[in-house]
DNA sequence: GCATCTATTGACTTTTTGCAAGTAGCAATA
DNA sequence: TATTGCTACTTGCAAAAAGTCAATAGATGC
């Protein structure tokens, strides 16, 4: 699988990937909250939610938060030894706990996207209202 | 200043509070895209952004940030002895490779909220369909 | 036999953040 | 004038999160 690429700094003037902070999380426990699933193939769906070519998560990331997750309790797990092909699979289940913290998830993300919201809005009035430049107005005014 | 609480995993259910990585660059440069200040003042403004008692950051943290602001040429920054109370001031001052910096980093985070909005949508969408149940469709099912 | 795809794991490193402590100037007040 | 409190900034260390890399191994097709 593709493998994430570093951050050089600022170099070239780009911010840090937007990344939120163990978004992997919530989007593994929703697709396992559409059905069971095994981690390569999450590997595969997960592209669906943002993490393509451009924007790639290590598979090694992947199938770590998901033996987090399951020592945490919110999904379980078996092998699955009747694959068609290739080695044994991990099945992940999602537990009831599991549900409640996606729902948790949730309520913080649309929060957080509030939030974000808020902010690009607050962006965009300060730069309509001073033509986009800087440093101008008095030291003594608020922020 | 208080000091950000840490997270004590999936105990409560709770999941990691919501943050974006680096997220203080992007409120700092606005902020400094007004007007320069100092870091005491940045970590007072900062509260605007969601920075609250619900979610404080950990001073330091704003003036580590700031430190690498300049570091990379984002901000430059001068000493304020002038102050009417306390010690002096490190006065911060954006640059034009810190304006573009942050427009960048703007168009990273609108990126990141439609991301954030699909990724919601999706949920309602599953949730809705499903009466909020779980594991119900067929395993052979693509998700 | 060898390459390729499927599938998972573990070790090591770096980045980012959290936490604590330290320094220090100035002002009010007891 | 000693103490407290607010302003203001810095540093070191630790922990959390993420990135990097390599290894293992079954199955299939050439």
């Amino acid at each position: 699988m593709r493998r994430g690429r570093p951050w050089r700094g600022a170099e070239e003037g780009e911010p840090c990937p937007r990344r939120l902070r163990r978004f992997l999380e919530p989007c593994l426990l929703l697709l396992l909250h559409k059905r069971d699933a095994h981690g390569y193939e999450l590997a595969e769906a997960i592209k669906l939610f943002g993490f393509d070519e451009r924007n790639p998560v290590d598979a090694s990331l992947i199938y770590r938060t998901l033996r987090w997750l399951e020592r945490n309790g919110m999904v379980t797990s078996t092998w699955d030894t009747t694959s068609t092909a290739g080695p044994a699979r991990r099945v992940y289940h999602l537990t009831q706990a599991g549900d409640r913290y996606l729902a948790a998830w949730m309520a913080d993300l649309r929060e957080t996207t509030r939030m974000l919201t808020a902010f690009l809005a607050e962006y965009e009035r300060h730069m309509a209202e001073g033509q986009g430049e800087y440093h101008k107005t008095k030291s003594t005014q608020s922020f």
